[in-house]
DNA sequence: AGCTATTTATAAAA
DNA sequence: TTTTTATAAATAGCT
């Protein structure tokens, strides 16, 4: 359909090559659009030519995503499936690794425990164990902090009872004490001094000697 | 370019609209293999027809991975990625609950406990006791089943001794026994055996009287 | 699925 | 690129 017939083969003149694709591309974009009005038809279409432009028609019934699903069911091929594979096992592996932590969480808290044989059972008891006296001696330290905390503070109170710290003295060591060491313990100490003297008893036994404290100002969260 | 001219419109006969589509599907075909070959182009051609069934074309010279690939480069648009979103999407909260199980867990076995505060603590402290009291409720539970079999099982030694148990009639209750109690206790019998003697002493004080034995032949797995 | 009159696409030229 | 125009190709309506 031109001036002359010509062979389907490879346009060697390049302009001529780039003429005829581009004319030819409106074609087929026409043809495309046409038979996608006239028959109802989804088509997709994407052409790159050699200069790596692309262009594309999609009728405008659908969208490529839905084409390429419809093209996976239709075919069988995979196109992402492959991709996906290795998402989805990563989630497989991970929900395992969840499971089982799940079980493990839940045995450590004495629940689903009736399958477990004596030795699993002992298994789990030294590591409740563990963890708990691993707990209690983190309380007993947090103990000890607020124990050298108030000797410092009765120090203070004494001191400036006797003269022997002027206020400004005193605001300065509060200070410090402020900056060096509750910096520290921060954390330790949040939402912690509520339940101080409650368990100032259960702890004071078990404190060794030397830090041992009769508090003289039992009320030291008023001043921190 | 037929007998008449005809509006690009939906053909609502629906013969003549599937009669026209195949014609000109098999046009669009042959157009897009022709600029493959005289342009150099790449085409990706997919159309599906009413019926659903679905026709391809893609340039020798590609496949249909590749030109999606390419398609994704040149529009910036996402196809699969979209799809991958959810699935790392997935991986993402997964890997959370993960983190915090994890976190959980070594928090049971009194590991980075330094973080906490003091009410934290305590909290801690109810689980693993509440786990531990659990556990050690289990292994009683386990030990009673163990006195009752080895009761059972010296009742059976002495009744023979005395030969008020024929040796058949043993046997069959041998049998009994097996079937019905240690199907239910096989799990928790296993590899309990060997760590049966020892935990005896640690759980006998704290049995009921009435389920203490004080086995006349210890060696019971001799005949399990 | 063929036929063919007619429309449409396009090769070559500008 | 786009337009022109002669000609090849596609296809609508019919069998």
């Amino acid at each position: 359909m031109g001036r002359g017939k010509i062979e389907i083969k490879r346009i060697e003149n390049s302009s001529n090559r780039q003429v005829t694709y581009s004319k030819r591309r409106n074609g087929i974009m026409k043809k495309a659009k046409e038979i996608t009005v006239l028959c109802d038809a989804k088509v997709s279409l994407i052409i790159f030519g050699t200069s790596g432009k692309m262009h594309e028609y999609i009728s405008p019934s659908t969208n490529l995503i839905d084409m390429l699903d419809a093209y996976q069911k239709a075919t069988g091929k995979k196109l992402w499936d492959a991709k996906h594979e290795n998402l989805s096992n990563e989630i497989d592996r991970v929900k395992k690794e969840n499971d089982s932590m799940q079980i493990e969480l839940r045995h450590l808290k004495g629940e689903d425990i009736t399958s477990l044989n004596h030795k699993e059972l002992m298994v789990l008891e030294d590591a409740l164990e563990n963890g708990i006296s691993s707990i209690r001696d983190r309380q007993k330290s947090l103990f000890i902090f607020f124990s050298i905390f108030e000797i410092q503070s009765e120090i203070v109170k004494i001191a400036r009872k006797n003269g022997q710290i002027l206020e400004e003295e005193n605001k300065q060591l509060q200070y410090f004490w402020h900056q060096q060491e509750l910096a520290n313990m921060k954390n330790a100490v949040e939402e912690t001094e509520d339940v101080y003297h409650q368990r100032v008893r259960d702890y004071q036994s078990q404190m060794p000697f030397a830090f041992r404290v009769q508090p003289m100002q039992p009320n030291l969260h008023e001043r921190i």
